[in-house]
RNA sequence: GCCGGGAUGGCGAAAUUGGUAUACGCAACGGACUUAAAAUCCGUUGGCCGCAAGGCCGUGCGGGUUCGAGUCCCGCUCCCGGUACCA
């Protein structure tokens, strides 16, 4: 009964919902056929692809897809051609977990979870392509990745190299760096070690100049092109030999990005795993040498910086000369000195480096300033711009200034040369996984050979079990049906490559497959791949920031190089949605034992501060808080401050929404509006569960006003079009511009004003559902065919603002004195500014503000303002 | 530390880019309808003073530029994200 009541109450979601989405999906509304009419523009709006995970959808999928979705179907009522494809980014570890615990095959447990994906982005009314689906883990996808991989290796940019990795002979298997915690295993605790192991590496550090120069031509977010900058790392600076006291040779090369400070350079320092420290280390300080390298190649990478504080050393007997000053200087080894970066050793100059500095402090070693410190610096090493001081023939020069002469110097005296470098290393390719795509080779007499093209796909081998193999070599070792096989070129007999590819693979070029996804003979045809690309809005989460949209461009570079596509770069215009947290929380805190209150301002980390006991945190209703001052105190005890957060969703605290319930209380496309109207779609917001009510709220409104009474065939009134073509003019910049909280709120504005009028022509009605389909498309199509459509409204022409309608004859014009307003007049919109200061002077309240007196000075501006100025 | 982004009502947020600060929505309060509740509709809602007209204050803090500043400039504080021995 109440149930009957409350469906009558709102508008009938449920049923108009199944059947357009049902109509969509028959008549292949949004299919975008191969052979479009290239004549027209095309636009190419691109989300990330979900990993379909066993959780099904979260809320934060569907804000960016609701945004995407918003811009495609708007385009396509433009007239462009837009393709807007969707597909699965299916090979991962949580699926070859998942199948180790259970013995279910990732197959299974992948095509059950994209089904469940399909069906979630369905009931949202998505407008994709179904037609172009990819799925990362289909061969005939797949065949295409191992493909680009055999194009690599070609061109040189992929080969084999022996690189440490986490091994643990427990588990039998390599670890990530991120799963090793102390030298032992993050799962079991069982020790590890570093191995030297044979691995796939991808030469990305080929394009480190491209990728860097290649941000100065995208339309993305400042912080993401930062991010990838700080990543690929580029500085300045030299090499510089020392020559080693007592020995001819080998000279001891240093990266320095300060060439200017080298008379400053009191020590040198080689990281432990630098290949010449056993050559030159004294007998006597071997021992030491030897303990100290042990240690270091114990820590992880994470114990190595975190431990940055407390830097530690060993001197190893050894002097080098000082080119510059030819001062006798010792050689040490640390570990604050990375073999991976530059050439694995440094010169210590203390007086302009801080860790220098720390390092020289500790041990007691000679510190030279060589950059005169201003007068009023109170520091230890100065890092700062000034005069080069105890340098010699660079005395006096700024640092920039210094660099280039010491640069010349050093290059004529054949002991250094100007030299970039970059943080950025070379991918690691190689996993040591089932699920993930077979690298495309095999190793005949232990050398490795390409397969051919039309050997591909190498498919994966059935297993039984998914456990790891006890050797290096990855679970795919145990299949030794499939290791074995011929070298197809040579028709002898070779061993598969049992490594996997990471799950960044699939997705460095699936916006490519979507142009042609069932080409079996290429992986993508370039006349098609010449009008649908670069993509020109790609939106998707921050987390890929680096990863994904650098190896991305990595690899669109190198298919760029062999011709494959006609664009360097990939994506266009890139947009992060922010991520979308839980509900707001007001959280007092609870001594358990005293049953009593405790402020805020003495907690940390669910702790008293003072006496460390344990306290309960407790959610409290909003009715229960009251806002004093700058806090939230509990409103019966005003003392009490309170913390208010919104917390990133997650299950352990409970707070997940899951878009599932939403569609099903108010609907897919209250869903939708909600997500849009929270906010701009680049900022995190928090979720509230009242706000989807209240686009819910909205939805309805519109539905009564256009079912509750036959539309009006009457001619608008100039009003009726001038709120029209406003909303128009505003909802068309602000979908083009992702503004879609504040379309959203001009749409809404107008169904306000529209509920105040008697009749509602038919004039006004369709534009307006028209602007509002993009957004609630299920509610539109059926208020569309409702007011006497039989076609979907998907491609009807998107309105046009007539500017004749924007204007208004007559405005308020705020009336200031001395820049405060005190007064309000109505004048004509063009009113020249006589008749306008005459009238503002006609007001008691501006006259009284002048005191009786002409203004000194009067500024107007047309329809926006008019200030008066007293003398 | 460094890089990037922020700070506006009880809450999410707007502000035509220097021109009436708080649009739109949520929450709250008052009213109508109802046996009642839900739903819906109408109204009020930044603070203080005032019967009212109106006034004063107000966009994290302190200065400045300007007829006029949320917006521009200088100096801070705090929050969020990223990153960190990269020589």
């Amino acid at each position: 009964m109440l149930q009957a009541l409350m469906s009558m109450a709102a508008y009938p979601f449920r049923e108009i919902e199944k059947k357009w989405q049902t109509y969509w999906e028959s008549k292949k509304t949004f299919r975008t056929p191969v052979d479009v009419d290239t004549t027209k523009p095309k636009y190419y709006v691109l989300d990330m692809f979900p990993y379909p995970s066993g959780a099904g959808l979260h809320v934060g999928h569907p804000e960016g897809y609701t945004a995407t979705d918003i811009v495609a179907r708007y385009k396509r009522m433009c007239g462009f051609n837009v393709l807007h494809p969707i597909g699965w980014d299916a090979f991962g570890l949580p699926a070859e977990q998942y199948a180790l615990r259970t013995g279910t095959h990732p197959r299974i447990t992948t095509e059950r979870n994209i089904n469940r994906f399909r069906q979630q982005l369905q009931s949202l009314g998505f407008s994709y392509d179904w037609d172009r689906e990819v799925d990362t883990t289909d061969p005939n996808y797949f065949k295409w990745t191992q493909w680009i991989f055999l194009k690599l290796l070609e061109r040189g940019l992929a080969y084999e190299a022996k690189v440490p990795v986490w091994w643990c002979e427990e588990l039998g298997t390599t670890l990530a760096n991120e799963e090793v915690v102390d030298g032992k295993s993050d799962i079991g605790g069982h020790p590890c070690e570093r191995r030297m192991l044979r691995q796939w590496v991808l030469r990305i550090t080929h394009y480190a100049e491209r990728l860097l120069e290649g941000l100065d031509h995208t339309d993305w977010p400042q912080s993401t092109k930062e991010m990838q900058r700080n990543w690929i790392g580029r500085s300045q600076g030299a090499e510089i030999d020392f020559a080693v006291k007592g020995l001819e040779s080998p000279l001891i090369r240093v990266y320095t990005t300060r060439p200017d400070t080298i008379f400053g350079a009191t020590y040198m320092v080689l990281a432990p795993e630098h290949p010449l420290v056993e050559q030159i280390t004294t007998k006597d300080q071997l021992p030491e040498v030897h303990h100290y390298q042990l240690l270091a190649s114990r820590k992880s990478d994470l114990e190595r910086t975190e431990l940055q504080k407390n830097k530690t050393g060993v001197f190893t007997g050894a002097f080098v000369m000082n080119p510059a000053t030819q001062g006798e200087i010792p050689i040490w080894i640390a570990d604050y000195v990375l073999s991976s970066y530059g050439t694995g050793a440094i010169m210590g100059v203390p007086g302009q480096d801080e860790r220098d500095w720390a390092f020289a402090a500790k041990y007691d070693l000679p510190i030279v300033r060589t950059v005169q410190p201003p007068a009023d610096f109170t520091g230890f090493a100065y890092t700062g711009d000034g005069p080069a001081i105890n340098s010699g023939f660079l005395n006096g020069l700024s640092i920039s200034e210094a660099k280039e002469k010491i640069i010349e110097w050093l290059e004529k005296d054949g002991v250094g040369t100007r030299k970039v470098n970059y943080k950025l290393r070379d991918w690691l390719f190689s996993r040591q996984r089932y699920w993930g795509e077979p690298i495309p080779v095999v190793f005949e007499d232990e050398q490795v050979c390409s397969l051919p093209e039309n050997a591909l796909p190498i498919t994966l081998p059935e297993l039984e079990e998914f456990k790891p193999s006890g050797t290096p070599e990855g679970p795919l070792a145990l299949a030794e049906d499939w290791i074995i096989t011929t070298n197809p070129d040579s028709g002898k007999a070779a061993r598969r490559e049992t490594n996997t590819m990471p799950q960044w693979a699939g997705s460095c070029w699936y916006f490519l497959r979507y142009i042609d996804p069932h080409n079996s003979e290429c992986l993508v045809d370039s006349e098609l791949e010449k009008y649908w690309m670069p993509v020109d809005l790609y939106i998707g989460g921050a987390e890929h920031a680096v990863l994904h949209l650098l190896y991305a461009r990595f690899w669109h570079m190198v298919l760029y190089d062999a011709g494959v596509v006609s664009t360097p770069e990939p994506f266009a215009k890139l947009v992060h949605q922010g991520m979308i947290l839980g509900e707001l929380e007001y959280t007092g805190w609870k001594n358990h034992e005293t049953n009593q209150w405790v402020s805020s301002e003495y907690v940390a980390l669910g702790k008293h501060i003072e006496t460390d006991v344990h306290l309960e945190a407790i959610l409290i209703h909003q009715d229960q808080v009251i806002k004093d001052g700058e806090n939230f105190v509990l409103k019966d005890a005003p003392h009490i401050q309170l913390d208010v957060r919104a917390h990133k969703m997650s299950k352990s605290r409970g707070n997940v929404i899951n878009p599932d319930d939403i569609i099903t209380q108010y609907g897919a496309d209250a869903f939708r509006l909600y997500e849009m109207f929270m906010g701009p779609l680049e900022q995190v917001k928090p979720w509230s569960t009242r706000g989807v009510h209240g686009t819910f709220r909205f939805l309805n409104r519109v539905w009564r006003l256009i079912t509750d009474q036959p539309l009006s065939d009457q001619e608008p009134n100039r009003t009726q079009l001038r709120l029209l073509h406003q909303c128009i003019d505003r909802v068309t910049s602000d979908i083009e511009a992702l503004r879609m909280n504040t379309a959203i709120a001009s749409l809404m504005e107008f169904t306000n004003a529209a509920f105040k009028w008697k009749e509602l022509p038919r004039k006004i009605v369709e534009p307006f559902l028209l602007l509002l389909s993009p957004f609630a498309p299920h509610l539109c199509e059926e208020l569309w065919e409702w007011i006497g459509h039989e076609e979907s409204l998907a491609y009807m022409s998107w309105p046009d603002v007539q500017q004749e309608h924007l204007k208004e004859d007559m405005v308020d014009l705020p009336v200031q004195v001395n820049g405060r307003v005190r007064a309000t007049i109505r004048v004509a919109m063009d009113a020249d500014q006589k008749e306008v200061i005459e009238s503002a002077l006609d007001e008691p309240n501006v006259v009284r503000f002048l005191e009786g007196k002409p203004p000194k000075r009067e500024i107007y501006v047309p329809g926006r303002i008019l200030n008066l100025v007293s003398g």
